[in-house]
DNA sequence: CCACGGATTGGCT
DNA sequence: GCCAATCCGTGGA
C-alpha cells in the first residue's frame, strides 16, 4: 500500500482551538513557491498568543494597522517586522476578529536549500557550523524563505505559501516551555517544539 | 511632533 | 554571555 500523497491544510485545520493547532502544526511542512522553485521545511518550534488575556500578544491592546491581519479568519499569515531587521511569521488561528496566532520560529529545511543558503547568506556555497543558523530561528527561517512584509495576509489555502498534513506527533516527541523573549505574560508554557531537533531555537 | 521599545540576530568579550 | 544595530508602529504631549 502506498502512502498517500501530503495535502494541504484546509481552513478548518486553522479554525480551531489555539493550544491544540500548535501543537499539530509540528512536524507539518511549510512550502513557499519562489519563482519557478520550491522551498520547504519542517516546522519544529512554534508559540501560541492569544488575543485576549495574552499580554505578550501583538492583539491585547486591540486592532491596529500593524496587526489587523492577525483578527481575520484563520488560515492566513501574520506577517510583521521587528528590531529594524528582521520579519517573523504565523499563523492565524480561530474565527474572524479574535486576534489569536502561532509564531512558527523554527523549521527545518527540506527543498531548496541552495535557495535559502543564497537567500541567508548571500552565497552558494554553506559550511557545517552554519548549517543549523540556515532557519534556528524566527527570522531566519523568513529571510531563507523570503518572507517579508508583501506576504503578510497572504491565504493559506491558496497555493502561494502553504502548509502539507503530516502524521501528528505523540505527546512524549514535543518539548513545552515557556515563550521566548517577551516580557509580559512571561510564564504561559506556550511554546513547543520537537525534541532533539538540531533546528529548534534553544533548549 | 517626538520618544520608546520590541515575539531578533550576530558579533565581540 | 552581553550588547549594539536599526526601523517603524504606537502612544502621549
Amino acid at each position: 500500500m502506498t502512502p498517500n500523497k501530503p495535502k494541504k491544510l484546509k481552513r478548518e485545520f486553522y479554525t480551531r482551538n489555539l493550544l491544540f493547532v500548535a501543537r499539530e502544526l509540528l512536524g507539518k511542512i511549510i512550502v513557499k513557491r519562489s519563482g519557478g522553485k520550491i522551498l520547504s521545511g519542517k516546522i519544529v518550534e512554534v508559540e501560541a498568543y492569544h488575543g485576549d488575556y495574552d499580554q505578550a500578544s501583538h492583539a491585547f491592546k486591540g486592532k491596529t494597522k500593524r496587526n489587523e491581519v492577525m483578527f481575520n479568519e484563520g488560515g492566513c499569515l501574520y506577517v510583521y517586522f521587528t528590531y529594524g531587521a528582521h520579519f517573523c511569521a504565523n499563523v492565524v488561528i480561530g474565527k474572524k476578529g479574535k486576534g489569536i496566532a502561532i509564531l512558527i520560529r523554527a523549521i527545518e529545511p527540506m527543498e531548496g536549500i541552495d535557495v535559502m543558503t543564497k537567500n541567508r547568506f548571500g552565497r552558494e556555497s554553506i559550511q557545517d557550523k552554519e548549517k543549523y543558523g540556515l532557519t534556528n530561528g524566527p527570522g531566519k527561517l523568513c529571510q531563507a524563505l523570503g518572507i517579508n512584509r508583501v506576504h503578510n495576509g497572504t491565504d493559506l489555502t491558496r497555493n502561494e505559501i502553504f502548509i502539507l498534513d503530516q502524521q501528528k506527533l505523540k505527546g512524549k516527541e514535543i518539548g513545552v516551555s515557556k515563550r521566548i523573549g517577551i516580557t509580559r505574560s512571561v510564564n504561559l508554557q506556550w511554546r513547543f517544539y520537537i525534541k532533539n531537533n538540531p533546528f529548534v531555537s534553544r533548549k
